[in-house]
DNA sequence: GCCC
DNA sequence: CAGTACG
DNA sequence: GGGCCGATACTG
């Protein structure tokens, strides 16, 4: 019989499995690390206990389980750890694991100070951020160091993901600054919010515009921002006072179709509109589809109803884009009907 | 790594 | 440019 | 066997 082992607990795994394959090679296992993590997901969504389905036979049922995964998880079953992360865990120091949370910081740099300071801990990397030894790296400088302290201290402000509830209300009052300023046409909240996710980890706000600069400075003077993250012509991000980050991106009205989409998400369902667009001959991004035939032609969307219509899908509700079916269940012209507080009655 |  | 980050 | 999202955007 197997292990007692939770499909949370499994995806733990290959999770930990792909962050330290990061850490080992980010390049050289570069797929192989999108597809434990894609794993991970699936695991935590999934409505059944896994080993059920193991016991059954049916793990490579799973949306990105095959051969060697599902020998994964049956490894885990039985054993309770995996060989391979046993291997890498000897080669590569836990903590650094911890380290990748910090923003700003990656493999190739959590590596660099493993390597050249002996850092295999976030502690140990405030603490030589604080001594100035990070500025003495190569690609390091005073300014990176003070940034990776900041981001140290703003991943203890922040312990845990927001109530969507909470996040809101902080999302609407920056929402509203935003509507009021001259030159914006359209402002919208975007990212997981909108898609009506219990919790949140960020607050994504679109806005539709001609003339991004003066909004992108209002953006980050606005009274409940603490922290100025990054600031560019078209993309701005923040700290509010709450320790929620903030994005901002501004697009032209005839694109906001095409950015609200993308900035909706989920990460997992654009990468699959992206895919739908090329099997068209057509690159999409969050400013256009894009012709790939060499002719640079575009076609841009205003609403989201063209970005669908354009992959000759329905128009699928922020609610089901999961990449949980919804865009087969589309395809098949069978989406579920979304219950809205329209439709209930005492 | 998975999938076509 | 490389590194990191965003959905 | 060979592709796998983005002609992404921002920083130093």
């Amino acid at each position: 019989m197997f292990r007692m082992i939770s499909n949370r607990q499994i995806a733990d795994a290959f999770d930990l499995l792909a962050d330290l394959l990061r850490l080992k090679d980010a390049e050289g296992y570069r797929f192989e690390i999108i597809a434990y993590q894609r794993v991970a997901e699936a695991l935590r969504e999934l409505p059944r206990d896994v080993r059920a389905l193991a016991a059954e036979g049916r793990l490579q049922e799973i949306d990105g389980v095959g051969k060697a995964i599902a020998a994964k998880i049956l490894e885990l079953l039985e054993h309770g750890t995996l060989r391979l992360l046993e291997e890498l865990k000897a080669e590569v120091p836990q903590g650094l694991v911890d380290v990748l949370r910090v923003n700003g910081v990656g493999p190739k740099r959590a590596m660099l100070f493993y390597q050249q300071l002996g850092i295999t801990s976030v502690a140990e990397l405030e603490a030589a951020a604080r001594e100035g030894k990070l500025r003495t790296l190569p690609g390091m400088g005073a300014k990176s160091e003070q940034k990776i302290l900041e981001s140290i201290a703003a991943l203890a402000r922040r312990t845990t993901r927001a109530r969507a509830d909470i996040a809101l209300q902080a999302a609407e009052r920056i929402l509203r600054a935003l509507q009021a300023l001259p030159n914006v046409l359209r402002a919208e909240i975007a990212g997981s919010l909108r898609r009506g996710r219990a919790t949140i980890g960020d607050i994504d706000l679109l806005v539709a515009t001609h003339t991004p600069a003066p909004i992108m400075d209002a953006f980050v003077n606005h009274p409940d921002v603490v922290r100025v993250l990054a600031q560019g012509e078209t993309k701005s991000s923040v700290e509010l006072l709450s320790g929620l980050q903030c994005d901002l991106r501004a697009v032209p009205p005839e694109r906001f179709g095409t950015a609200l989409s993308y900035f909706t998400g989920s990460q997992a369902h654009n990468i699959r509109l992206r895919e739908l667009a090329l099997q068209r001959g057509l690159s999409l991004n969050e400013w256009a589809f894009t012709a790939t035939d060499g002719s640079g032609r575009e076609i841009l969307c205003a609403s989201e109803e063209e970005v669908y219509a354009q992959l000759d899908l329905p128009y699928i509700p922020p609610e089901l884009r999961e990449d949980r079916g919804e865009i087969e269940a589309a395809q098949a012209n069978a989406l579920p009907n979304l219950i809205e507080i329209s439709h209930i009655r005492a």
